[in-house]
DNA sequence: AGCCATGATGTAAACCTTTACATGATCTAT
DNA sequence: ATAGATCATGTAAAGGTTTACATCATGGCT
């Protein structure tokens, strides 16, 4: 009976003996309806398992109560986490979350806008990046946006994230600090809004210790295992090595430790590496990485109560918030080795 | 101009000179309406830059061109590549796909459950293993359905995944061809299916060595690296060690092999390690995890090839589809080290 | 020429809500 | 007792689609 299709407002109203509009105040506004009929309305929706069909509610409203997170690789071991900040805080406020994966590909972005368009999500979050939509005239018609974990590139949306210029900062000054001059910077990338920010942390710091340019050594990547383990190779192949690599994010890190591990030197005694992000595999690592932590739960936090702020109709106070970054101290870091600077 | 608010089939109608019913025909069944029409509406189209209101559309309808995955946890490394295979074939079908995320909060499933019912998906893909809500009388409300990487343990809904117990036997197999047999199971559960198949593979395997199942030693785990960890404590507090471990999935397999390299062993020299699932990081564990594949992206492909299959009416032919395991050698495993035997 | 089949288009209802406005009842204050 | 305010409820429109049914024009047939 009650298998065949959902039930709707009127079948509780029927029960209820009362209208449609009644029904409808008694769940949403319930001060507006006299105590009696209200529980009326209760158990009528008890007994017919009713719940208000979303889709017609949206539809009327012209907004929906979800919120929609779009990024571009779900494996990535930071979302994860940040995804829960952004759980948390959006639910605590009614509102529900769904994931879109584009998997690095504009195209599915596409499909996504489409729904963002027929107001199937109130707001968006975009760890892209980048905001997914070929022509500018679309950018219009977004709703409320916020931008997290990496900047975005080519839009005007508010950004949560981590202070990534302080935590490379934070990564080479201890390496500075242990007494590494020769420290390589793996990762580097132009597109990469953060990456191209903790490359400029590297630069502060190195600048503030007197190394010069001409002296230090950049190696590009896209912060994939893959990319370090590649870059460690072309750096082989120079005749100039560092005493530490200092890696753009834990990936790379990783990378640059196979690499190493493969090639038989020893971490730390032989180079030191730091990687950025504290990913929880981090810890497992032997030797476990030096790293700086992203507080992941609080940026979700953040920028979801930052959505949630211009949803309800507030101007975007600033356009970025940055957190604070922490040095996390493990065993992937010693003073340099004289084994290798002597060449 | 067209920034104010999203255009809709009546702005369309009102440029082509048509009735909004035409422009809705020349979208959804081109062939019932005269070229010269379509043309018209089509240039309207873009112009306008319409774009049909999902919402509205399923509201009529009854039904939506989502599929809504229901996931436990979106850091699982299996997630992402099953993921794929389900996004392809969606997308060639012309069905999008949101991702829903428990965090193994039954509380969370119920949210999943109104946006089913409000049509707001037309399909369910279940990660979770159980369906995720309280009372059985909501199942008869669930949208066609299909389990994915874990059988659905409270309802009868078809399922797609790896043969667990092939897939466990060619491990145990392997290691008996090694000589082992004393041999671990470590992360047996009686709430997770998979787990527990894996675990009858284990039986049969260890069975069709002749060995008794006296001699077999079995910990529990619920698959995550810390149980590893801690099923080793367990096992090292006993006075009888095996000689070879074979673990549930690969994460509990990584645990293990921190543990044994806290403790100073060798691994396979002083024990051999098996796993499950061929996630990423089996590769780079030193040494190289020994492994059974899962054929992930198969896997998310067939499954929506059964979830569409499903939505275009016909029944469900086969109540289980097991896809075939791969036994991927790599390095944790070697013939037994004497050393612990004679004890 | 007249009839019918065919094909193209329009009209209007339906999907399920929310809410402005109207209605009617009850109460307060004169 | 009556006017007016307050409160509870109902009526109906609107939101953007799809589609059964109606209408109308065209062309082929006898």
């Amino acid at each position: 009976m009650s298998s065949s299709s959902p039930a709707t407002i009127e079948d509780v109203a029927r029960i209820a003996q009362v209208s449609i509009a009644t029904v409808s105040r008694a769940i949403h506004t319930p001060e507006k309806v006299a105590n009696s009929t209200r529980l009326k309305v209760n158990q009528a929706i008890a007994i017919t398992g009713y719940t208000t069909n979303a889709m017609a509610r949206s539809l009327r409203l012209g907004r929906s109560n979800m919120i929609l997170v779009v990024a571009p690789d779900i494996g990535d071991p930071n979302f994860s986490n940040i995804l829960v900040g952004l759980e948390n805080e959006a639910r605590s406020h009614g509102y529900g979350i769904l994931i879109g994966h584009t998997h690095n590909d504009p195209q599915r972005g596409l499909e996504y806008l489409k729904f963002l368009n027929s107001n199937q999500a109130a707001g968006l979050i975009l760890f892209t990046g980048i905001l997914p939509f070929g022509h500018q005239s679309m950018t219009a018609r977004l709703p409320p946006s916020v931008g997290v974990f990496e900047p975005v590139y080519n839009g005007g949306i508010p950004y949560v994230g981590v202070d990534d210029i302080e935590g490379a900062r934070k990564a080479v000054d201890l390496l500075v600090a242990e007494g590494h001059r020769k420290i390589a910077f793996i990762g580097d990338s132009r597109t990469r809004l953060a990456y191209s920010r903790r490359r400029q942390g590297y630069d502060a710091g190195l600048d503030a210790a007197g190394v010069p340019p001409g002296e230090r050594t950049i190696l590009e990547g896209d912060g994939t295992i893959e990319s370090g383990r590649l870059a460690l190779e072309q750096l082989f192949m120079r005749d100039t090595l560092p005493t530490a690599f200092m890696c753009v994010n834990d990936q790379t890190a990783i990378g640059v430790m196979i690499g190493l591990g493969a090639r038989g030197y020893d971490i730390p005694g032989d180079f030191s590496v730091t990687g950025f992000d504290d990913v929880p595999q981090a810890t497992f690592m032997t030797p476990s990485l030096t790293t700086i932590r992203q507080p992941r739960t609080a940026i979700g936090k953040s920028a979801m109560a930052l959505l949630l702020e211009l949803l309800s109709g507030s101007e975007p106070p600033e356009t970025e918030i940055l957190l604070r970054p922490d040095l996390i101290v493990r065993n992937s870091v010693t003073a340099p080795s004289r084994r290798f600077q002597k060449r």
